[in-house]
DNA sequence: CTTTAGTCCGACCTTATTGATCGGAGATCA
DNA sequence: TGATCTCCGATCAATAAGGTCGGACTAAAG
């Protein structure tokens, strides 16, 4: 349950690759092409490339045209965060079904429904989680994360 | 992104609902039926049945056959957690595809994967989350969560 | 200026998962 | 004994995810 799908599971390789190209010792600031990333990492190379695409509309990388083309990060890693990552690519964290409910369109349980309030604030919660981890967090930088609820009892700990 | 399912919604807001009415003032201890719950949500019952079916086969709740039979609560509200409820739905929680992995299937990405240590870590912090807030906390107790993460910056530490 | 390798982008198909339904067996109480 | 209710497996339909294809465009090299 509350899996990522492949596509996000992809976006954040290729993310932390290009980063390491990009700001690492060997050849930092060389552009890195889809290629490149689908070879080292096994992923289906249209697939990878589509992930790129949505990626670099949401202003996440720079696409570079034409031959020696490739990718780029639009920002330092401090400021990409994964929540931004995650959403660029499957859309909205929506935890519940009706989360993001258009006009029009009610849930049929929300009249009478009790569990709405508490879910949002549960869904908020993770989303802190990811918005609060950034991509540099996630190369190895301070990869910890604890969690406190006040709400916790007979769970010791 | 990180939908928990339909199912796993209306498990949610049933138990809340038996719980309810068997702690509740009016008719302590009265056992409740899916059709009392499917009707009072509009959730399609036989979908309703099958999910009570499997959070009885789970030790989460009591089925009592017959006439004037149903439902009741195995434990206290405080004992039955977020997560156990989910994880009884929807089977254990893997926020990646390999998070699971079983023995012979091997992700082709993990030979090389930089991401799966630091994700494993945030699948923990959900996990926490989950199983810290119960049942009676989702019915109004202490709804209240917060969340600390040290790799946070940019945010108050 | 032309060629050419490479990216960009949208449409498409296939498969897996979820949501929902059906029909009968077994249990309980009047 | 008969009516009512839960239990359980099998099954179908809708939706979303994973993956593929072909053409348009762009920039570097000759
Ligand atoms: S399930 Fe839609 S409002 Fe609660
Ligand atoms: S994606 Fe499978 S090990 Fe990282």
């Amino acid at each position: 349950m509350l899996k990522i799908s492949k596509k996000a599971d992809y976006a954040l390789m290729a993310l932390q690759h290009i980063a390491l190209v990009q700001f690492g010792d060997v050849t930092p600031g060389r552009v890195v092409n889809t290629k490149e990333i689908a070879e080292e990492y096994n992923i289906p190379l249209e697939l990878l490339a589509k992930v790129l695409q949505t990626l670099a509309k949401n202003g996440l990388i720079e696409s570079h045209n034409g031959p020696k083309g490739g990718y780029l990060l639009a920002r330092s890693t401090r400021q990409i965060t994964i929540a931004q990552i995650l959403e660029g690519i499957e859309g909205p964290l929506g935890i519940t079904d009706c989360s993001h409910e258009k006009e029009g369109e009610l849930c049929l349980q929300r009249e009478h429904c009790n569990i709405r309030t508490p879910l949002l604030k549960v869904q908020d919660s993770i989303y802190q989680l990811l918005n609060n981890m950034t991509l540099q967090d996630m190369m190895g930088g301070t990869p910890l994360i604890t969690i406190q609820s006040p709400s916790a009892q007979g769970v010791a700990q």
